[in-house]
DNA sequence: TTGTACGCGTTATCAT
DNA sequence: ATGATAACGCGTACAA
């Protein structure tokens, strides 16, 4: 039988729930939250009869009644700097923590920029939201400061005063993967493209400058080529060309190592290659590559336990947190280039 | 001003807007809904009213009140064998196509199984389901018929009698790739391996069925090999050892070609070599490669026309519908192993 | 063309 | 420990 459908079609509502059980509609209802004590006897017996007429409570009275939807909204971008594989991670995670919590996710593009924000949480759609793609001058920054609903950036906005934001270490990173190239004397950087440059996303000119000082720092002279979608082979093999003998990646790893191995040179023997690039992408390769994990994973979990916190009790103090970026050395890095510094 | 929040920070109802229009709330109401003429006179001054308090109407109330959520649930694989891009596409073209329409996308994983489905529909959650990662014997399929929302399969059960099914032409897709190979005599077909075959994936054996079939009719021996994860680099040496000429890749594109070109061999010179993938996929190696695209995009823009025809409509007569797939022919097949009959 | 009034299915506050 | 009952904010039949 079709779940909360009697056999006549009908929908079951908690009052049927109440008639078959002999108890009043309220104590259905303070079954299920439990909310107050019910004696051992009745909670069975109405329990008994929610599950023999598979009841449901229905989401949008629930919602009317107790202002809470269960419902968290992910504005999340389609075409990211992540790529689809850290994207679905993001997801992925962020839709088991929402789950575990009994709460579903809705999912709004990015694309609607400020007017999605504003739906969803106009609408009360949501009870709270996490904010993906976040640009270096966001827009949606100054609504979320006055939204009703608890907004969680994955991200750091230029300002972000008053805002609940999270993200991972990319300045960090940055010094990290420098580091592991500081005896190369050169470093050729292949990085985001315009494509994501223009969006303006806020990791960009936060890895690139930490990038910048670490080099300064080492002693390096570090080139920042910014990835054409178009013209990634034939940039690759200019700069190999170049004599470029240390490259960092952080996009498009995947046409990168391609068109270096086209080459026919190999990471780790004939070059020094680092990545920014999850745990599966850098080590998807012939050549394990030595690597800066971004941990989606890791982002979007602590992202929702605080998300839950706030929900809970209430919308705390804004903060900025970052989560920790460490190296994971492999082999496509010549013994010798990187300093004799213990791994972090 | 926050969205729906009066400078006191109440909750703005339609009643708000009411009192200062100077109409009664169900004018308000109708002027939203168009479902009764208005003069221009108050809809002026409704629409103003609504502009100048920022009035969202509440998606709880009026979803117990109209029996709509205005949601689409889309039950999703987190870890497909279409891979993180195609499932991206999928997920993308489903939000747009719901947005096109004033609707939204609640996120559903398929590992909540049979669950997943009762509860966001018992719960009135959504107007609609979508279900992706259909599986041969999908328990899911018993649910669907007797659901009170109209629900999409994209992909085929055994049983699709009283169910709306929709999916790409794997069958055809079959046949084309093996007509591309038809002249080799012997082809290995490189395919999705236990993870994906284990859960029972409908167009697994959709796609090995017709393959078989068609290498019947053309005459080649047709060898069938799932790739599995943590050996493909050694499956796919073992496969060129043992002379093979053609390859038939439905997964893992990107380690297969990998590994075929660290073994010193280039596609559409040394040997031919065809895919089912997404477009970008095929072109994005040195070779391009001669291909059938599953156009996940299609597909689900198709699936989401169709679903809110059912949902305009009433739900309209079970039916199966195939997406056709095409072969684009790029240079990974040499010249002399296509016989030559027209590109369809 | 517009207003009145009821119901949608919960939660939560009073009572008892 | 349990039962009535008033919101919650919107859609819509019925009146005017």
């Amino acid at each position: 039988m079709a779940a909360n459908r009697s056999a006549t079609g009908r929908t079951v509502t908690s009052k049927d729930v109440a008639r078959v059980a002999g108890v009043s509609q309220s104590t259905v209802s303070y079954v299920m939250s439990g909310k107050r004590p019910i004696s051992e006897r009745t909670r069975r017996i109405v329990e008994d009869a929610i599950a023999q007429l598979t009841y449901h409570p229905n989401a949008g009275a629930r919602a009317l009644a107790s202002q809470r939807t269960q419902i968290i909204a992910v504005v999340m971008p389609f075409d990211s700097g992540l790529g689809a594989t850290g994207l679905m991670a993001f997801i992925e995670e962020i839709t088991l923590a929402a789950r575990a919590r009994d709460h579903d996710v809705l999912l709004v593009t990015a694309e609607e920029g400020v007017d999605g924000l504003r739906r969803v949480a106009g609408r009360a759609l949501c009870d709270a939201v996490v904010l993906m793609e976040v640009a270096t001058d966001d827009p949606r920054a100054a609504i979320a400061r006055e939204l009703r609903v608890p907004t969680l950036f994955i991200g750091f906005p230029d300002d972000a005063a008053g805002l609940h934001c999270i993200d991972f270490d990319f300045e960090e990173g940055a010094r990290l993967l420098v580091g592991e190239l500081a005896g190369a004397g050169r470093v050729t950087a292949l990085t985001w493209g315009p494509g994501t440059v223009d969006r303006g996303l806020n990791y960009v000119p936060r890895f690139r400058t930490a990038a910048h000082e670490a080099a300064v720092a080492a002693g390096v002279a570090l080139d920042w080529v910014p990835l054409e979608r178009d013209r990634i082979e034939e940039q690759v093999r200019a700069v190999l060309a170049s004599g470029t003998q240390a490259l960092l990646v952080t996009a498009h790893l995947n046409r990168v190592v391609h068109a270096v191995q086209e080459a026919g040179l190999r990471p780790g023997t004939d070059l020094d290659l680092v990545a920014l690039a999850t745990d599966v992408e850098a080590t998807g390769f012939t050549v394990p590559l030595t690597a800066v994990s971004t941990h989606p994973r890791d982002v979007s979990r602590q992202a929702m336990t605080w998300l839950f916190e706030l929900l809970e009790q209430g919308t705390g103090p804004a903060q900025v947190r970052r989560v920790p970026a460490f190296v994971s050395r492999r082999s496509s890095v010549r013994p010798g280039t990187t300093p004799h510094v213990p791994q972090p």
